[in-house]
DNA sequence: GTCAGTGCAAAGCTTTTGCAGCGCG
DNA sequence: CGCGCTGCAAAAGCTTTGCACTGAC
């Protein structure tokens, strides 16, 4: 399941670039295929770790800019979480989400919610600005800081 | 009205300090000052620089300390627009708001919604983290740069 | 007088940029 | 076989830290 909607999002990619005259080049096809396994989002440095481990390595600056066009065609979202990096995950409409962050362990967990995202759409109706995107941030303690 | 508040803040945050064992020091009277008088998120730069323009001077180490305790002590807080540098507000439970970011000229607009708070909660109370704070960010084109 | 607090300057990070070489089309 | 793409290494910011000096108490 999560599988599909993976190869989906990384064959729309794929596409998506194709189409527009890019090649098929091996640092992006390796940081699309990270971000199309990634149950979350992901640092650059991440990114980069986990490419090493399914033995494919990158330049971090060759990572950059991939990111820089993926996050331009708006197939990728960079994500600050407050930490001193950024993150980046896939744009996938059929689960949008949010983030709540551990204050305590740094840990990051996906949540949403229908009622938070109606109230946001007649935010952005009000508001005086074209909103193109939004992004809601929840920190807080998670559980297992919590209890210990 | 809004210095009436800002004094307050102002007030409450020396006594807290003072009441903590807290020396009267200089850079953190200048700091606390430019962010009373704020609008709205300031960046370090921008605090130094205001600082400098009201005829005081400050280190950017000296900032930098100082907005960490005063993070720590809950008075102000630290927020992530997504650029390359953090800001920094006040922390005023009377005027709790969000941000509205322009993608083209990086102009930051302050707002509330009374609708989507509710539906904050209503995510807070339900989700598995102890949550201690919330940020909204809503990203889009603003009416000077969508009329250009 | 002490020692918290300051500011400079240097170090540490992430992210960006310049450039020579590689390889897709 | 040209030029888009890559990766290294150097540069550019923001932020943090070390250290000697200043000034509050």
């Amino acid at each position: 399941m999560i599988d599909a909607v993976a190869a989906t999002w990384s064959e729309l990619t794929s596409e998506l670039l194709q189409r527009d005259g890019y090649r098929s080049a091996r640092a992006r096809r390796v940081v699309v295929d990270v971000l199309a396994r990634a149950d979350c989002c992901l640092s650059v440095p991440e990114i980069v770790e986990t490419a090493r481990a399914a033995g494919e390595t990158v330049g971090v600056a060759s990572v950059y800019r991939v990111l820089e066009l993926l996050v331009d065609k708006g197939v990728v979202q960079k994500i600050d979480l407050g930490g001193e990096r950024a993150h980046y995950e896939r744009v996938d409409h059929a689960q949008h989400h949010h983030h709540l962050v551990c204050n305590e362990c740094g840990r990051v967990e996906p949540f949403s919610d229908r009622e938070l995202e109606a109230a946001l759409e007649g935010v952005q109706a009000r508001a005086g600005f074209a909103v193109a995107s939004h992004d809601v941030l929840l920190r807080g303690e998670c559980d297992d800081c919590r209890a210990a």
